[in-house]
DNA sequence: ATTAAGTTTTGGACCGCTCCAATACGCGGA
DNA sequence: TCCGCGTATTGGAGCGGTCCAAAACTTAAT
């Protein structure tokens, strides 16, 4: 009696257009060995009755469905929202409309943390393909998923794993910038705040002891370890670097989030120390903040992500190296002449 | 040849257990009427094998899966990370490991948009509930969903749409709050800055105006709309608004993002406006930011939300309305005694 | 007109699970 | 020992598709 909302099935679109359910399914997969008078038929139906194929159920049946699944690595930072929107931005022009996102949280610790459960969860709904945006913890966790999956990962690291296509700045060319940078304006003396993501943090890091090195600043190489990728950690370590003996006069940190925590600190104690961050996302931008920061090249490696899950490995590589770029603001500043040697 | 990594289904386990493969179905959705000795024989075979159900398959032929989708409105706010992160630490401890996120994304144009086709295929899955954290445009296309999918709405509006249960602040308790605070610190002419969300706008903006009248400010009542809820938005329109002949003394933001932006402008002129924000997002909390704000509870409405997910609506009721607490921060001062009348 | 070689179309098995009606089992009472 | 009844278990149909081998239809060549 009332309103059966029951969405019509393949079989109600063939009885409508008086042929077989397969030739309605054909019609939507490979739709050019279909005659085009049934196909018109069946498209007119298919209208008519409002059907739009199930999901779930051509996942089941064909062992593989047609969309696309996102992890986001930490809904927190800002760069993963970037990343995520330019993709997006990408697919749809492409005409790919389907993907489902799936996104890491946070725990009680406020650390950011991927469970198997929700992973496998998404795996579980065979997407054709998986694109992680960010470095996740415990990358390794990708190399159980189905082989038969492709993994592209944007903005993270991919050491460890070998079927993972990756795309992200040169972290070497990264480094290199910005101490050059700070080189210029006079210093010497310039610390190095690491991340925990073990990977990407291990290139930044060797990219930053090269970089010093090359300029002959090799005795004042000193890497702090933060607790975690974010403010609050930036800010602690950067408490307590304040405090030791002989604090640098500037600091390259790990992320924009690190470099907003290191501002505070500094802000703080009234000392003068430059940084610069990573990531060029909006908060760096802020006029309250304005901290020096490096452009990983999103729209780049947006495009490239985009390609390769629509199945164009243009180049056929596995890593794909974008071009960082320096964007000067107002928290790295000249040297000033003084005591330090 | 190779590792065949096909994963074992709901007849191995039961061949493997030795009993039929209802049984092992039953003992994954009814427990407790299956047998003591043979639960234990299939949890064990099972465990042997590294079954788990598959999520498609369980959705497709109950029409109902077991696992719950959120939706999520802006990755560029923080607030939504933040909800979404409570709602997720207390389902997780309830023993609901199974949710789906989906997200919202921003066009090229950076506005947050809803496109109806991601929306459909995550409602395609049949999840148990939907949880959407924030207000999402075009609330109106949640009535369209399938009538038996529970709608939970965190932090969001829910006016127009009558099968949503929604828990948010008071809006009007919020106004009162800000209005007071500033009332207190001898502000009189109290500006607000409207978002785009049309619905919890228009109830923070009639809470601002009920305010402002019951202190006899009516006269100085003056609205402005941001063109969205970020922080471009919020330093243009405070950009006119400073431009203006009667500048206001105090500003009260429609959110975090907006009252970020509205302080860079006051910053950029040099002068000396009071703001206040809304959802003690870690934004307002920054040193460098410090803008007080409304906490608007997010612990308590994840609460409140996770319960309703797990389909216990205690109060049962269609609306819950958490208490918003005002957090003072440096960016609302004492007015100076000056030419203001 | 007949046959060969495509090209379209079709029926049915199957994907992994749920659900239900039917069957088997277990146990106390006559 | 047999019956009855509540509980535990099972087989099979079905969810909405895909896919494949076979059937039906075309078309061209002999």
């Amino acid at each position: 009696m009332t309103n059966m909302t029951k969405r019509p099935t393949i079989r109600d679109v063939a009885a409508e257009a008086g042929v077989s359910k397969s030739l309605v399914s054909l019609v939507y997969s490979s739709p050019k060995s279909v005659s085009e008078k049934r196909k018109e038929k069946i498209l007119k139906a298919a209208e008519k009755l409002g059907y739009a194929p199930n999901f779930l159920a051509r996942s089941l049946a064909a062992d593989s469905g047609t969309f696309i699944a996102i992890l986001v690595q930490d809904l927190h930072n800002p760069l993963i929202a970037e990343v995520a929107d330019q993709v997006r931005i990408r697919l749809e022009k492409a005409g790919r409309f389907y993907y489902i996102t799936s996104a890491m949280y946070r725990n009680e610790e406020g650390q950011p943390f991927l469970d198997k459960q929700s992973l496998k969860s998404i795996v579980d709904l065979r997407p054709e393909s998986l694109l992680v945006i960010g470095s996740i913890p415990k990358i390794e966790i990708l190399e159980s998923l189905p082989t038969n999956l492709p993994i592209i990962v944007a903005s993270g690291a991919t050491v460890g794993i070998n079927r993972a296509i990756s795309i992200r700045t040169n972290e070497e060319e990264w480094m290199e910038l910005v101490v050059g940078h700070l080189a210029e304006l006079g210093h010497t003396h310039i610390s190095h705040i690491a991340g925990v993501s073990p990977v990407v943090g291990k290139d930044r890091e060797s990219g930053y002891v090269k970089a010093m090195k090359a300029r002959g600043f090799g005795k004042n190489i000193e890497v702090l370890q933060a607790k975690s990728d974010d403010e609050n950690a930036g800010y602690e370590i950067t408490k307590e670097l304040l405090e030791s003996k002989n604090p640098p006069t500037a600091i390259a940190c790990f992320n924009d989030l690190i470099a907003v925590g290191a501002q505070s600190a500094i802000n703080e104690s009234k000392s003068d120390i430059s940084i610069v961050g990573y990531d060029n996302t909006y908060l760096s931008g802020l006029s309250q903040i304005d901290i020096t920061t490096i452009d990983p090249g999103n729209r780049e490696i947006a495009d490239i992500s985009a390609n390769l899950i629509m199945g164009e490995n243009i180049d056929n590589k596995q890593l794909y190296l974008s071009k960082p770029k320096l964007i000067i603001r107002s928290s790295s500043k000249k040297l000033k002449k003084s005591k330090e040697k």
